[in-house]
Order: C-alpha cells, then structure tokens, then sequence
DNA sequence: CGTGCCGTTGACGATATTCAAGTGCAGTGG
DNA sequence: CCACTGCACTTGAATATCGTCAACGGCACG
C-alpha cells in the first residue's frame, strides 16, 4: 500500500507506476521473529514494508532489547542507507511480513522522478520526526500516558495506510514487544494497559485494540500529532514542481 | 569546523570551497538560551553550527522539557526541512552559539558536488543512528550507564571536530540540561555524576570534562561506537564516485 | 552587598522493577 | 480425545530506583 505516499504528493499514473514495478521486482516474506537484516550486515538495498508489521531493535550485551521503530505496511527501512558500511541495528519482523527488496538500482530509477523524489523525502523526515518523538515519550512521559502515546501514534499511522476504521485496528504485538519499546516491563505495560481500559479509553482484546474517542486518549498522552506532519495534501507542491 | 566533513570523504579544494563560502553567506550569533528556530515556525534555510553548542528540543503541555539532540560545532540542522511545512521542535542555544544559514539556494549549489553531497548523506545518516541510540539510552539502561553513555558519545563526536585533546573537552552545560537530555531530574543526574566520580570514571570541575580511561567508561556505559559510523575514512568513496 | 542560578545534600515518597506464582489458550503428540 | 508443553497474559508482594521537596553554600553579576 504505497498509496501513502500519494498523501504527500500528487502523483502522476507514470509515477505510481514506476513505484509498483520497483514494489513487486523482489518480494520477499518472513515468519515472525525472523530478521529481514542484522547489526553488523552490510546494506545493499533498500527493504519496504509490504504487509505485516517489523521492527527495528538493538540488543545490549547482556540481552536488554531496545526496540526503536516499528515498521508497518507501506513504511521503508532507511532511505540511502547504501552509504554506510555497516547496520548499527537489526531489522526483524514481528509478524508474518511480506516486504519488497528495492536494489539501489530501481531507487535510482525512482529517485529520479522528482514528485516521488520529494514524497520520500516526506516520509524519511517524518520517520525522523517519530524517532525524535519516542525520545520524548521514553524521557518525559509516565508509563500511563506513554503507551497511551504509542497506542495514538500506531492507529494514527495505521489509519493512514488504511489498516483503520471506525476507531479500531489490528495490534498484532505482545506485551512484551511493547514494553521493549517503551522501555517498561511487561509486567507494567500490563498494568498499565490494564487501567487505560478500566478508564474506557481503549478495548484491547486478542489481537484487535479499539479506541473509543481518541481525543480522550490523546489528551492523557499529552499528543500532538504535529510531528506526523500530516498536512502536505498535495496541493503546494504541484505549485513547486510543476 | 567543517572540516569534520573531510572525515568522511576525500574533498577536493573546490568541493571545500564551496563549503567554505556556503558557511560564510550568512553568519548569525546567539546568546545561551535564545532560540534559532522554535516550534511551528516555517523552515527556510539550513542551520550550520559554527561556535558553540545548541539543542533540539520541545516542551510539553505541562511544562516537562525533552532534550532531543545536542548540535556541537560542525553539526547541521535538519538537511531537507524545506519539505515540511513547520517545525516540529524548538532548536535553543545552550552557550553562545555563531551559526550560519544557509539558504536553500546555497543548499543546492552545495549538493551539485557529488563528494560533498555524499559526505552530507553520511552525516545525515549518523545524526539519525544517534537519535536512535538515544533511545535505546533512555529506554533501558540505568541513570549510571545512560549518564555514561552521553558523556562518552559527547567526547567522541567533539573529538571528531577536534575540540577534545589528552581525554579532555568542554561540557559546557548545566546539569539540569543534561537531565533533560537524559529523562532524569536534575536532583538524579547529580547524584550519578558523583557516583561516576567517585569510580574515577570521571573528573568533572565547572565546565572541563577529563574522562582519564575511556574504555573503563565505555565498559560500564554499554557504550559501542558503531552507530557513530567512524569507519568512513574516505579511501573507497574515491573509487565509487571518482 | 544583595539576587539568582547552579550545584549539592538529606529525608521521604512515588513509580516502576523484580520475583514468583497461577491462568488460559493454542499447538503437539500420545 | 485428552494430556502436555509453551507462551502470553495476569496478579500479588517486596524491593529498588528515581523523583519530590526543601534547604544550604558558592559564585557570578549587577
């Protein structure tokens, strides 16, 4: 679904194109827990998200896991990437994952499109701009109102690739995994969790999470949803780009 | 110090040239604790630190700070913020800041250089592994190893500019500063610092940082510097985009 | 010589972790 | 069909880490 980027930018059918050849050359999949590419590899292409949801993560010496972004549909692992020698991270998958190996290559060929050119840019800077937010929810922000934050940033982004309706999503990770993200134990994002829902702010049974009125929920996670720079319709940058 | 760039690829005199006009265009100072650009503003040119160390940051509702990078001279502001439409963090000055803007036309004229664009890429890349990094600190290591960890990340990248000899540099923030950096109260931060202290970790008077064994402080950090990406030293770029 | 900020220290309290045990459910194999 | 296993989730009690509140000293600045 990499109709998100049309989001950002008013794509030409030519465009679109391009993008769906480059999105289907190498598709690969992935079982959950499996790694899609590890610390210490070598980048040699570029990974989009397909289906499934992934993760990127890092393991300290004595096991402490740090999962720092979540990869859902539609999300690319790490623009240009091809410059560095060596993946300081591991890129994992957490669920069945279907994903497209992009060669540096086809990103040329799509690079040089320059409406395309700008949409990943967007997306590469908003993927920055999450990364400086989780830095802010990991610092700042209590328990409660941090997996109130991550629970409005994922069905924000989720709705935004369709994978959204009528206040429900699909959460297909475990506690666990949240609580790697968040920097808690499970032990507490289960208590946590456990009084958002006694709040009635969220419904989370199996693997469907529902957010009643998500204003409430982002009022308790102090959430500004500024920093998904949701706002580009388009519109200027026929302007700019002709 | 710009020359930080140098680092990462072989430039030519040209290529440094340009940089060095491109730096020169448009010189600003600030005093400590006035902003280069805050939250909700436009972005319109490129913020190059020249003197001096600023921060990126933003406030909560209630007042809490996260302190989300810190820029040391040689860093740069945000390559490709044209893209979006407002900021969504404050950019601050922590001491006296000398900063250059560079404008976007400026930016292009720069970016025409295959080297140098290629070395902006890299440190693009290496700012982004350090927002990860950060994350990975606050979310799971102790206030010790996470207090440890920004001192030995902060030596590092001043070294790389040349501004830290003979295991010595300037610190030259509050400790509250740091606390906001590092999601930990003032109160906290102080304590950790004398506990470094006390281990010889550290020797810390009014602004002079001086880390005598960096290794014996990286060990008890869980610092490991591949995220900095420091093996860059510009040999096969030559052949690449000779 | 005040005033304000920074660093420091102590006592106390809140938040989150640790340890441990138990439940429910899905998948496996007898 | 029914144990058996493993994993995710849940709960409780004790503990540790870190935060809060408050006060004081040093130092720079006006």
């Amino acid at each position: 679904m990499i109709h998100k980027l049309e989001r950002y930018a008013r794509l030409s059918a030519d465009d679109c194109g391009v993008l769906d050849t480059v999105a289907r050359e190498k598709v690969r999949r992935l079982r959950p827990r499996d790694d899609i590419i590890q610390e210490g590899d070598k980048p040699t292409h570029l990974n989009l998200i397909l289906q499934g949801w992934a993760c990127r993560y890092k393991v300290l010496e004595d096991g402490r896991r740090q999962i720092m972004s979540f990869f859902l549909p539609g999300d690319l692992c790490d623009l240009n990437v091809f410059v560095l020698r060596a993946m300081d991270h591991s890129v994992g998958a957490l669920t069945s994952v279907v994903y497209a190996e992009i060669s540096r290559e086809a990103f040329d060929r799509v690079a040089e499109r320059p409406r395309v050119l700008q949409a990943l840019w967007w997306d590469t800077l908003v993927a920055q701009a999450i990364q400086r937010e989780w830095t802010v929810n990991l610092g700042q922000r209590t328990a409660l109102e941090r997996v109130a934050h991550l629970l409005c940033e994922l069905f924000i982004r989720l709705r935004a690739v369709d994978l959204a309706h009528d206040g429900r999503c699909e959460l297909p990770v475990t506690q666990s995994e949240l609580a790697d993200a968040l920097g808690l134990t499970p032990v507490h994002v289960n208590r946590t969790l456990q009084e958002l829902r006694s709040q009635g702010l969220i419904v989370l049974q199996g693997k469907e999470l529902q957010i009643p009125n998500l204003g409430r929920l982002m009022d308790t996670a102090l959430f500004n949803d500024n920093y998904l720079h949701l706002d580009r319709e388009g519109g200027y940058l026929d302007a700019n780009e002709g």
